[in-house]
RNA sequence: GGGUGGUUAGCUCAGUUGGUCUAGAGCGUCUGGUUUACACCCAGAAGGUCACAGGUUCGACUCCUGUACCACCCACCA
């Protein structure tokens, strides 16, 4: 027999070793079933796992496991990331602190570091790979992968100079955003803005003198990099200034330097801001570098970098030089204070942008780097010329990528259109390094070669920087269905590769990307961009963009903040996977954030506990008639079923019915909590309670067998554990189980509707007895009237029973009653419950005027729409007739409640 | 500045093309229960002018417009 309560702990890792062991996770390239696919977004390989893993992974094993159980080839390729920039700067941190190493990368030099990175890595992948496996994840570890797998490496390789050959990818010196803490160019998709605090200086850029008139003022929040203006911009409308575009200054700044600046005029000056005049700083600015490219035939002198990659100034800032940003600006200012050119200062609220990284200021700096050009149009994409913006619009335009919920669609369109030129170089060590090679001296003339593999010959020397960690992840859904076997031999192309690798032929395109939709631009579009350009093919059918975790209180849940913070693994540990699994899809809508908390996850515990407890109700059942469930094969013939199982196999052939097409249409939470209340409310509260002494094994084992399967997606587990109770003597694991079908012949909407009303005539006796306080032992008698004589006499012993009756009268026709009595009107039926003593008759006369009131009301809301000319000429026939009806319905009982009130007079 | 989402019982949320919604669930609250599946339980009850204001319609929680508040995303106001 079963334990009295269900104990995740003692079953799950059980459960899991024998799906592994049985090979159902495999999925197969040459089977001839349709192909079901989807690739895990990878977790940082030095990961843990967290909350926003645990929705990932029930989302995608609830899509995986369906799709096995309805017949699909399923694949689920599982796999970690190396995370750039986030492993590399972990590790750092990690020997300054326990080697006491102040610098690590001067320290350990290239080879050494990466190497030492690597070593961590590999030895703490295996956490993350035993914390999926805790989620209960049915994904195929036989083909797990890592982005600096070599196979994998080899197509960021092939990509890359596919791209450089077809112009693509170009190396280009351009203002970049430079993260200061991390030492690294980083892509505008990186960077944060916050509001903050800022003060607007003001002052005198140009003398009185110099203009022959009016002094010019500027405004900027950033005195210091003034000492790199080459020009100062106006509108070209703007009047006060009209007259000095196009001359020349030279213009002496604190620190000893003296720049050459042309006032320009460019119309994307806001005339209202400042002083309607401002500074051009084109190396310290990506707006101010591209006015200063639109204008660099009027302006005479080059600006000049006064801020280096240390965040110091550069030489360029004359006395300043070597001073933070920061002592800079003090300086700077006193300085012009002392001159007397500056103005009160302003506070105001600037927006600074930040490395979503590192949290630390982003500095515009300029510098070569490798770029990849999203408008050039070389990419053929269904017979035309596009560029790689276009097809990212026109895949999801078009439909063949489609994006739930449809909202994130428009995100996406609009993201594109603000996309510019992708910086993909990064100076860190950690990650695929930049396929090219350089011979000779100086920068520009050196001999350059590009490709897959290293140049033949001496003297080259490889670019020293690294691609952007979303580069190699934006291949993720066909790199990691290259055969490796295939990637080693460079003799074949990249395009033989695709063509002679089976996984990739039979599951790619992939069905379903699931991910969260903070990643939409980061990733889902790079993969997109990448698919399309490299393969031809779109990655994904589906995107499924889920919402992001949040507390209790509706706060983002932070590492550092542990009390705020539900650690799924504690939480597998009291609760179950399949309670913490349940927990995070009900209630949890595609593209919104929601809110999880103990008390809700407590709350499927006690579901998942509920369902085994049906079971062992079961068993006992089957025990005590000393039938074996496992031989149960069939369904007794169905006439002669009671009115019960007829209902409970109607009510389970619609729940087959109405689950399957939810999770077609991926409605994951409007099917579970359809599943939840079908096991509790109806399955256990009346139909198990109705089968207590005159159970039917046969159905009762069949019905839980339906159960255990629709509800196996949900919480895998605990159906699998209990199938090993109920299977049929032949079948194997419920994983590999075929999803039910509905059977059409087991459907009985009558039985169903009868059993209704058996329930709601209980119901109304157990109201009425918790009403006046009856003692729950004690029984009593019940008079009914209703027109269903005959169905509610066949169901007296399970009425007497549960509402405990001493005995029960069925009449189709009012009599008189004694006073004594208290009255529930149900659907037509008139339940009465005498009750000597106990009936208070001003409390009864209370509640009857009370819901005569309500009828009262409801009934002119009716008659009103039913005396409406418009309603019966618009509304469909079935609307009215359905008015029509419960106009009857109330108007029974109304009468019924007022003849009954007359007895009270 | 542009865009998106939210606002439904004390709390967290459902409510699929407008009409079985006289608006549901879970948790919490209250009343009462150790009848051998389950106290991780059972029975019963209380609790909502569906943010606000208009409009469309025979009919609106559901569609449209506007307002308020909250949240998020994007953007070159130095």
């Amino acid at each position: 027999m079963l334990p009295k309560a269900y104990d995740p702990q003692a079953t799950e890792d059980r459960i899991y070793k024998l799906w592994e062991e049985s090979g159902a996770f495999r999925a197969d390239a040459r089977s001839a079933k349709e192909a079901f696919a989807v690739s895990m977004p990878p977790p940082n390989a030095t990961g843990q796992l967290h909350l926003g893993h645990a929705v990932m992974l029930a989302l995608e094993d609830i899509f995986v496991r369906f799709a096995r159980m309805r017949g699909k080839e399923a694949l689920w390729l599982p796999g970690t990331d190396h995370a750039a920039i986030a492993t590399e700067s972990v590790v750092i941190k990690k020997i300054q602190k326990e080697e006491k190493v102040k610098d690590p990368r001067t320290h350990y030099g290239r080879e050494k570091l990466v190497e030492k990175i690597a070593e961590f890595v590999e030895k703490s992948q295996g956490t993350i790979r035993s914390q999926i496996r805790k989620m209960g994840s049915s994904c195929d570890w036989s083909r797990e992968r890592y982005t600096l797998d070599p196979a994998l490496s080899r197509c960021v390789n092939e990509v890359f100079v596919k791209m450089y050959k077809d112009g693509l990818i170009y190396r280009g010196n351009r203002v970049v955003n430079w993260d200061t803490a991390l030492q690294t160019t980083i892509s505008d998709d990186e960077i944060e803005y916050v509001d903050r605090e800022g003060t607007l200086w003001t002052f005198e850029y140009l003398s009185a003198k110099q203009t022959g008139g009016e002094p010019l003022f500027v405004a900027t929040s950033r005195p210091e990099t003034k000492l790199g203006d080459n020009a100062i911009i106006v509108h070209p409308d703007d009047e006060r200034y009209q007259h000095l575009v196009g001359r020349h200054f030279e213009v002496e700044w604190p620190g000893g330097v003296t720049r050459h600046v042309t006032v320009i005029a460019d119309h994307t000056v806001d005339r209202a801001f400042g002083t309607g005049a401002i500074g051009c700083t084109p190396f310290h600015s990506k707006v101010d570098f591209e006015i200063w490219q639109r204008h660099k035939e009027e302006i005479l002198s080059e600006p000049l970098q006064v801020i280096g990659e240390d965040g110091l100034m550069t030489e360029h800032a004359g006395d300043f030089a070597g001073l933070s940003i920061e002592h800079c600006r003090e300086h700077f200012v006193a300085g012009l204070q002392a001159q007397g050119r500056l103005l009160p200062e302003e506070k105001y609220v600037q927006p600074l942008s930040i490395s979503y990284r590192s949290k630390q200021p982003v500095e515009p700096i300029p510098k070569l780097q490798w770029f990849i050009d999203v408008n050039k149009k070389v990419v053929s994409w269904k017979g035309k010329m596009m560029s790689l913006k276009e097809v990212m619009q026109e895949v999801v335009r078009c439909g063949d990528v489609r994006i739930i919920p449809d909202r994130f669609a428009k995100t996406y369109f609009q993201w594109i259109d603000n996309l510019q030129d992708w910086c993909i170089s990064r100076q860190i060590w950690w990650g695929h390094r930049v396929p090219v090679w350089y011979r000779g001296e100086g920068d520009g003339e050196r001999e350059t070669y590009v490709g897959v593999a290293p140049p033949a010959g001496a003297g080259w020397e490889q670019d020293p920087d690294t691609l952007d960690t979303w580069f190699s992840s934006g291949l993720w859904t066909w790199s990691t269905l290259i055969d490796p076997v295939l990637a080693g031999d460079f003799s074949l192309s990249l395009e033989d590769l695709l063509r002679q690798s089976s996984d990739f032929r039979k599951f790619h395109p992939t069905s379903v990307m699931e991910t969260g939709y903070d990643i939409l631009f980061f990733w889902v579009a790079r993969m997109i961009l990448m698919s399309t350009y490299a393969t031809g093919q779109i990655p994904f059918k589906t995107v499924y963009l889920h919402g992001l975790v949040r507390t209790r209180e509706g706060k983002k849940m932070s590492k550092s903040d542990p009390q705020t913070c539900i650690d799924p693994l504690e939480i597998i540990a009291e609760c179950g996977a399949d309670a913490l699994r349940m927990s995070m899809i009900v209630g949890q809508s595609p593209g919104n954030d929601f809110r999880l908390y103990k008390e809700k996850i407590g709350g499927y515990r006690n579901f998942v506990n509920k369902l085994w407890n049906a079971s062992r109700f079961v068993l006992l059942e089957c025990e005590k008639a000393e039938v074996d469930p496992h031989t149960i094969t069939k369904l007794p013939d169905l006439k002669e079923l009671s009115l019960a199982d007829r209902a409970v196999l109607h009510a389970s052939e619609v729940l087959i019915e109405e689950a399957t097409q939810g999770l077609e249409e991926y409605r994951l939470s409007e099917v579970g909590e359809r599943l939840y209340s079908f096991v509790w409310d109806f399955f256990c509260d009346w139909y198990l309670e109705l089968s207590k002494g005159n159970a039917n094994h046969a159905v009762l084992v069949h019905v839980l067998r339906r159960i255990l399967k629709l509800l196996h997606p949900y919480c895998p587990f605990v159906t699998e554990e209990l199938w090993i109770a109920f299977k049929p003597v032949n079948a194997e694991l419920l994983i590999t189980e075929a999803w039910p079908t509905v059977k059409e012949e087991r459907k009985d909407p009558d039985a169903y509707s009868d059993f209704s009303l058996v329930i709601a005539v209980i119901s109304a006796i157990r109201s009425l007895r918790a009403d006046h306080g009856v003692e729950p032992g004690a029984k009593v008698s019940a008079i009914i009237h209703a027109d269903c004589v005959k169905l509610l006499t066949s169901q007296r012993a399970h009425i007497e029973r549960i509402a405990r009756l001493s005995d029960l009268t069925v009449d189709a026709k009012a009599k008189k009653h004694a006073h004594a009595a208290s009255t529930f009107l149900t659907g037509g039926i008139e339940v009465h419950v005498p009750l000597e003593g106990l009936i208070d008759l001003e409390k009864e006369r209370t509640k009857l005027t009370k819901e005569l009131k309500d009828v009262e009301r409801f009934l002119t809301s009716i008659q009103a729409k039913l005396t409406n000319k418009k309603f019966l000429e618009n509304a469909p026939e079935e609307v009215v007739a359905l008015e029509k009806e419960k106009l009857t319905n109330a108007q029974e009982k109304a009468a019924k409640l007022q003849a009954r009130l007359k007895t009270f007079a």
